[in-house]
DNA sequence: GTCTATAACGCGATAGAC
DNA sequence: GTCTATCGCGTTATAGAC
């Protein structure tokens, strides 16, 4: 079938490349020469480049979604409480399921998370938020009870910093790996960077302040005059 | 002096421009325009859009490095160990001194650094790492024996973790503490966030793996059997 | 040092033949 | 569905008057 080929190619080349590049920096000419299709390809199949870019997203995460939702019905199927690290498993376990075991298309898709932060003007943002949040909020339904001693603000926020540093060190993965290649000549492949990273996020995301400095009375961390002037 | 306003004007404009949409996605007019100065005045100032880029970097930089050498010889004038949370303090307030504690400037700052990681086509990376690379050595050194419990390459990722949550959280804190907001009512300032991520980073990275899983044999966590095909 | 004007090029998108 | 050709625009960078 031409045109799935020509769809799918198109959507290869593309997911590639604006994971290595970025969005603004990734033409059209490069992804359809890249892909080996007509220039006017991606303007007849998806109507726009912003268009591409939001179906790159939906075939990334589609079925990853999918996944997560399954694993979430058969964990609450079971019915016994989670640790924090089993969640982070589980997420794990639906990436690899879809995404398979590559290196190059786990930090490829890392990347493509984390430019959907900074570089979409607010257009992917919010597609995605509401196309993915029911997954997103039932697997925090699910995160809650393993970190009662938690508020709900203090986990808002240790699920967060829990993202960036997943998103940013998987990312970055390989420069990070040379980095250290090059420095104790040990190599480090991204299954084991994520094995470090489960214990970290858990640990992470357990903390919550010293009291007296959250409060602003105390002499712990900071606490400012004045904000944002 | 005309020539330094204008040199000033048109790093100030920059810096929250880039800040706010990346690199590539500000272009010289927009740069020109904002500052008030004329189109050509970045390529006779700078030479080029790419230098233009770096010279913000060493403005951001180059001060803040200097704070930190600073504090970092006080620290070791006063020749008692610091704990984990100690040294990330040190580096907040070394911001701050630097900085001010302005939400939107701090939040610029680390939305440059998340850029500087994920869209610098490596110029940057390798320019920084140069010229920076022996204040973090230094840093490091009093990171070392505050975690005597982990291993070098454990202190490596662990730190890069805590960097990613730091550099995640606080590009994006505006979106975040308005999701926040939409959904609790609560308001967050960047001064509340750094106070959280200080906990976070430090039990992040006293964190390490089980040593079953570690070494792969026992079934924690995952121990896939071929990698990146 | 600062301006206007423009060169030289790459971009996304489209029209229209096949 | 795929092609070529091209439009219209925005980009970085520069030449040359002031």
């Amino acid at each position: 079938m031409a045109q799935k080929d020509t769809v799918e190619r198109i959507l290869d080349a593309a997911e590639a490349l604006f994971a290595e590049r970025g969005f603004a920096e990734t033409s059209l000419r490069t992804i359809t020469s890249t892909a080996g299709v007509n220039l006017a390809a991606v303007n007849y199949h998806f109507g726009s480049k912003k268009a591409l870019i939001q179906a790159i997203f939906v075939r990334y995460l589609d079925p990853l979604a999918d996944a997560v939702t399954e694993e979430l019905n058969q964990a609450e199927a079971d019915d016994k409480s989670l640790a924090i690290s089993d969640l982070l498993m589980l997420l794990t376990r639906s990436v690899y399921k879809v995404h398979g075991h590559s290196a190059r298309r786990i930090t490829g898709f890392m990347r493509l998370l984390g430019l959907a932060y900074t570089q979409s003007q607010g257009h992917l943002r919010g597609y995605l938020g509401e196309r993915y949040g029911s997954v997103f909020k039932r697997f925090v339904g699910l995160l809650r009870p393993a970190c009662p001693e938690l508020s709900d603000i203090d986990l808002f926020w240790n699920t967060h910093f829990a993202l960036g540093a997943a998103v940013f060190t998987l990312s970055n993965q390989q420069a990070l790996a040379a980095m250290l290649e090059s420095d104790t000549g040990v190599n480090t492949d991204i299954n084991q960077v994520v094995n470090r990273l489960i214990p970290f996020m858990t640990s992470g995301i357990k903390s919550h302040q010293d009291p007296a400095s959250a409060q602003g009375a105390a002499q712990g961390y900071f606490n400012l005059p004045n904000e944002s002037h």
